[in-house]
DNA sequence: GTGAAAGCGCTAACAG
DNA sequence: CTGTTAGCGCTTTCAC
């Protein structure tokens, strides 16, 4: 690989004038200054990075580390981020913990190692130990989606508890009361606001709330499938489901669909998160939608001020709640009687 | 940022000897070891991979290049690439070309630039310059999904031809003789080696193909939901549809559902690649579907490879075209009379 | 066993 | 305007 020395060669300058050619602003004659870019092109000259990086003290590069890459929510986020990034001259290094805080502590490190400018984190952890590696981290962090209690880093993320609110109104305005609400991961935030927004809801409407229609579908389709044949099997079953996440809520519908219910007939189903392909999905599922360009794009200008920010005192932590949006599909109706 | 020559004055050693401790081999004492340790512990000691990396010549990340990452066969590849690179202690970039060779060649050249060990790329040109930008990447890379005439890279792929041919025979079988293709991106290989499945198939069972049912969908749902209304609205319409990819699939499936037409029954459909959640589509699809993970698994073989022997004689490049499987769904009937 | 020193490729004072 | 030089943090001979 060609290097600035190789350059300066070739173009009979010394090195610094490359660098100062190639830098842009710097005092350097036209002339000088196409003769290195006409040598640099000859000997296919790219500057490393690495050695830039070095001297600068960190690289271009961001870290975004979620909990599912293939979860179409995490999918679309890191495709906007990306997009963005992209833009301000920085790659994205991704990493898939698999919801796994262990991992997760163990990639941010990597990240620090690797001297990355800044970090999009989708946190999955909790206990003490956990909290107290995250608080350790010396480079601009946001954090997305989930909330950790504890730490002082900016934050964004939609308002789980409108989300699962807005749902679970829907369902009781359409005649609903019995109504079971598969949650989410109860280690983590965002499950724990989706079933307050369900049980404050519940309670404003003087309904009672079965506890054993709460059912742990950890933000797993394979769990919520389960916990969905469970509930559609039992002769007290519910007549409409919440799900706390997309994953979940096809999961659920699958299950429906494989014990022969048909939605929204025989059972009601809504969903937080949107679906993939929901338009070709039969019945069209109702849900919340995250905005999730929106999520990405503060996130992504957060992290930015942070960067350029660096040198200057630091400023306080910054928390975007956004408001999720309810989109009325064709999976629910009134319960039967 | 603590650097090894903190941990060193820390120690009472010299940085040589922690440099030596840390990576493990060298000839240092137990004792000498532990207090480095300790005081490396103490400070927070991480060595820093910029530094390492450009004494070495590279990082330990790779990177993934792909044309669309919220497209789930990319999503899956990334995230099964993504955990066979950690394994191996490489982190991996993600980049989203959105199938443009242009920006897909400028991201590489910062790919080169941050000195990645290599590089995974599924390539979206063809032009003689784009051919000519490519070769002149000397970083182990291998190619997965498109080719690409006229470079030597390693390559992995499934065998669209076959693919597309399977898909075609099901109907044929079925009874349908007016079959139509929502066809890929002609400049790109994948949709050629499709069509030529579809072809040859045609071919082979003396059926006559009607050209103007061969119609561009350029994988992306919004062409192929334009292109499905016109064939849909034809009165000489086919009887079957075979869709490129997933996203085509499902817009195709969006079309006839918008008009009122009943799959299969009024019109059958098969897919090229697997559907995100495919099982609470209604019908279920007919589809080629590719071997991802194993796309990814031999990709990242073939990668890692590469980087081992990167100081031998270069090996010649590799090949290797795996078989797609056929799911039958209930989305193919006999056609109506 | 341990330390001194050169150098990876680049930037940024500082001199000229 | 251009060149010299001192590092950024680390590895790696090569002496001691």
């Amino acid at each position: 690989m060609a290097t600035i020395r190789d350059v300066a060669k070739a173009a009979g300058v010394s090195i610094s004038t490359v660098s100062l050619a190639f830098n842009g602003n710097g005092p350097v004659s036209e002339d000088t200054r196409k003769k290195i870019w006409a040598a640099a092109g000859k000997i296919g000259y790219t500057p490393n990075q690495l050695a830039q990086s070095l001297k600068r003290g960190h690289s271009h590069l961001i870290g975004m580390v979620l909990g599912d890459v293939s979860n179409p929510f995490f999918g679309k986020l890191l495709k906007e981020a990306e997009k963005i990034a992209m833009k301000q001259g920085h790659l994205v290094i991704v990493s898939d913990t698999n919801g796994d805080p262990t991992r997760e502590l163990e990639i941010l490190e990597s990240l620090c190692a690797q001297r990355v400018a800044g970090i999009i984190l989708s946190p999955h952890g909790h206990k003490p130990e956990y909290v107290e590696q995250i608080r350790k981290i010396n480079i601009p962090l946001v954090m997305i989606d989930q909330k950790v209690e504890g730490v002082e880093f900016d934050f964004v993320a939609s308002d789980n508890v409108l989300a699962s609110a807005m749902l679970t109104e829907h369902v009781i305005r359409l005649g609903h009361k019995r109504i079971a609400h598969s949650a989410g991961r109860r280690d983590l935030w965002t499950a724990q606001q989706r079933i307050k927004g369900f049980r404050d809801t519940m309670a404003s409407a003087n309904l009672e709330i079965d506890e054993s229609l709460i059912v742990d579908g950890e933000y797993l389709g394979e769990r919520a499938y389960e916990q969905a044949l469970r509930l559609l099997t039992r002769p007290d079953r519910p007549t409409a489901i919440l799900a706390a996440n997309n994953v979940m809520a096809l999961a659920t519908l699958q299950a429906m669909n494989d014990l022969g219910f048909v939605c929204p007939r025989d059972m009601s189903l809504a969903s937080i998160d949107d679906v993939p392909w929901g338009e070709v999905i039969q019945p069209r599922l109702t849900m919340s939608v995250q905005p999730i360009h929106e999520i990405a794009r503060i996130a992504s200008e957060f992290l930015l001020e942070r960067l350029e920010g660096r040198n200057d005192s630091p400023k306080p932590p910054r928390t975007c709640i956004l408001t999720p949006k309810l989109v009325v599909g064709q999976s629910c109706s009134r319960p039967a009687l």
